[in-house]
DNA sequence: CACTGGAAAATGCCGC
DNA sequence: GCGGCATTTTCCAGTG
């Protein structure tokens, strides 16, 4: 056998097992939907709450992505100065 | 000509034109960012910020989804009363 | 305020109304499908078919652009030839 | 608080950690592919051979579960034969 | 059990 | 040419 089919047969079982260990998580995520349902909840409501917290997350993340782009395209990114960006255009 | 044929055939023509007409838009965009560039902007932080613009309007629309989703979980959707939720979950 | 951040908020407006634009389109593009649908028509063969005849449309283009590599290298092709996008789909 | 409440919190909370753990593996996964990518090989093929050995996986499965119907129906199945998710991809 | 909506995967595209 | 990003397509669970 190959070394060039050994390295590809790990790199596959490598990302098999993940997938498998991915299955079982989103498995696992369903049974808690299920019981939420079970105990008189609505899992529509449950995942629309998920998904808007969610995008709140995201949008932080999003927000100081753009605040490093805003600092890196001044030229800026001091090592230890505070600084105050007046961001006009984040709200509206 | 069966009239099948016919109406697969307008089908067809009218998705194709507005392919058509979504290609030029699209391109018109980049058009746009090009021109930014030109000007000295970094179109990085342009997509960026219309991005997060973007994030920002979906939220609100999922906002009043939610909202939605809870009145009618409530049985309510009244006809024309004030409503007032106390969206424990919304922010956190 | 600013010409920078009043030439910045016009290149966003036009970008994001562009975008609204795209997106009423690509609205209007599923709305076809779905009225296909509803004539009985399966919207995944539909959709194949459209791919495929773009394929098809970028041969033909591709084809002419070679052709008239060939012409101008003979000095047989018009020197304000137009690029007439409704041909793409014409033929199909 | 109401315990409602609490419940609700507690099965976001369940849920958003499972996600959490969910989105690591599959980072865990597109780094495999880049892995594999920088080690010459076509992340595309792997894709390709992953999705058809899953493909394999099932039907496998599946005429493993009409196996063992026949061996229900003619009373030849153990009583107590576990469900080993583990060789789904043992095989192949 | 077909439909719809949303999540995931795959593809294509653009700038560096 | 490659990585990252946006779009597209596919898949699948949930629902009526």
């Amino acid at each position: 056998m190959t070394i060039a089919s050994e390295q590809i047969r790990s790199f596959l079982e490598r990302i098999e097992r993940l997938e498998i260990e991915k299955k079982i998580i989103a498995d696992d995520i369903k049974e808690v939907y299920s019981e939420a349902k079970s105990s008189g909840y609505d899992a529509a409501v449950l995942r629309k709450i998920v998904s808007i917290r969610k995008l709140d997350a995201n949008e932080r993340m999003e927000q100081e992505a753009i605040m490093d782009l805003y600092l890196s395209a001044l030229g800026m990114l001091p090592d230890d100065s505070e600084i105050v960006i007046d961001d006009q255009f984040a709200g509206a």
